[in-house]
DNA sequence: GGTTGACCCTGCCCCTGGGGCAGGGTTCTA
DNA sequence: TAGAACCCTGCCCCAGGGGCAGGGTCAACC
């Protein structure tokens, strides 16, 4: 030992690691002390002093970029910038608060991806029995329409409760689930896609479509909500579909062609 | 537009950036979509599914390696890991609290940089109008005493204390801080520093060192702390320094050499 | 049919605050 | 005199992307 502290010693009495002193010599905030014979860095107490100082701003949240402002400031523009920093530390706390809701809403199923309206619409789906693979279906379907009408999602969650509100379309809307495992030539298929159809022309308010489906690109945006599922890879989902819809469009009703 | 959305539209959809998606895909977070004729990827709903799902999950504070683990999880163990980084999330928070405390602290001068007791001291020494350079020293050595002796630092603060309690060796002090303008030859310095001296003789406590100053490097960190100021440039200070030692030895107090 | 502006592609370096390791030299202790 | 414990520099790594370069594509407007 000649003269000063070692790097690590330094360190130690700083309360920091030996990496953080020599990326504070790095980045400029503490002197680089005298080396002795061997190229060892030997601390006195200027750098000692300084390193604790720096050590002190940064435990306090103070980014390492605006230190040496703070070390080289008048009282009041140091009083400043510790305002400030105490501001985003403030503001990061909140964000993190409002991480912790969202994780809690997480922690109950599908809360953190779809309003409460949504997902009371989701639990009246379960009761009344549709299975697994409508259930998700409808699920995703919703998720997808909120990315992507965002405006029209309230609309469209007023058609969902109004069409699981009448208990002859949910009939008809277990048929069309059921019709998946029918063979493509089966005769139901018709009558359902005609049952389907009439339901919808006669109550119209189920086919309504939101108001910024003008926008250039709605069709594939409706596509991609409309077909998303798994189910249309069977080809009596898609002759149905292709039915209901050729029903609706003679009766008038405006379906955006993919 | 050929079929499905382009990277721009879905992440305007999902609300985050371009640049994020691509990450996203990076990390096998969302399935790469099919690529148009020129290259451009095309999102269909399965990956619009998957960004809407990573998205809310990254925004809850779930880090994106473990984004994936959690998406395959069943409920128990999804609930298992949502606790998990609920319990992260706390600790930020209560890390980020402990630095808004630390901040204030450093609002009000040295509070951040020693404890209220040696603040208490600073604040008396300004009143008994010890001059900036002696205050500086003073303050600074602290903060090196405390950082280097941290077990001894009560100890240093009680006999801190119990000298500026005492008029006769404020007065002392006093002087000794104008020495430094003195020519070195003055024959004020050895009256000085035999009054110093005598008057330390008749007062032991005021000298009595920490009690870790038998570890081995001790002389070398006593050194630090009792010539760190700028005084000791002064030829005039560094011979009174030298009197006062010399006659301390000669009382029999043990004083360790640089 | 040419231009313009908005997109898209890949690939690279940048940010914080250091951690970890490689490969080599030095000092202290047994 | 050996080994442990330091020290040195230099490089790559972490999360979650941001920014830019250099080049291709698409749609609309004149």
């Amino acid at each position: 030992m000649r003269i000063g502290l070692t790097i690590g010693q330094a360190a130690a009495f700083a309360g920091v690691t030996v990496k953080a002193v020599r990326h504070y010599h790095q980045r400029g905030l503490v002197d680089e002390p005298d080396r002795d014979a061997s190229g060892y860095r030997r601390y006195g107490s200027p750098q000692l002093l300084q390193l604790v100082r720096v050590r002190t701003l940064a435990r306090a949240g103070v980014p390492l970029a605006e230190i040496p402002t703070m070390l080289d400031a008048g009282p009041s523009r140091f009083a400043a910038t510790v305002d400030e920093i105490d501001r985003r530390l403030a503001d990061d706390i909140a964000e993190l608060e409002a991480r912790r809701t969202t994780l809690r809403r997480l922690g109950s199923g599908d809360r953190a991806l779809l309003p409460d309206r949504a997902c009371a619409i989701l639990d009246r789906l379960r009761e009344l029995d549709f299975d697994a693979v409508a259930f998700d279906t409808y699920r995703e379907g919703m998720i997808l329409a909120k990315a992507l009408f965002p405006s029209g999602f309230d609309a469209y969650l007023a058609r969902f409760a109004e069409a699981i509100g009448d208990p002859e379309y949910v009939d008809l809307m277990k048929g069309v689930w059921a019709a998946g495992a029918w063979e493509p030539d089966d005769p139901r298929v018709e009558a359902l896609a005609a049952a389907v159809a009439d339901h919808l022309l006669n109550h119209p308010r189920l086919t309504r479509f939101p108001d910024d489906l003008n926008a250039s690109d709605a069709a594939t945006r409706y596509g991609l909500i409309n077909h998303h599922g798994g189910q249309e890879q069977s080809p009596t989902f898609d002759r149905l579909t292709a039915l209901i819809e050729k029903r609706l469009r003679a009766g008038g009703v405006d379906i955006p062609r993919d």
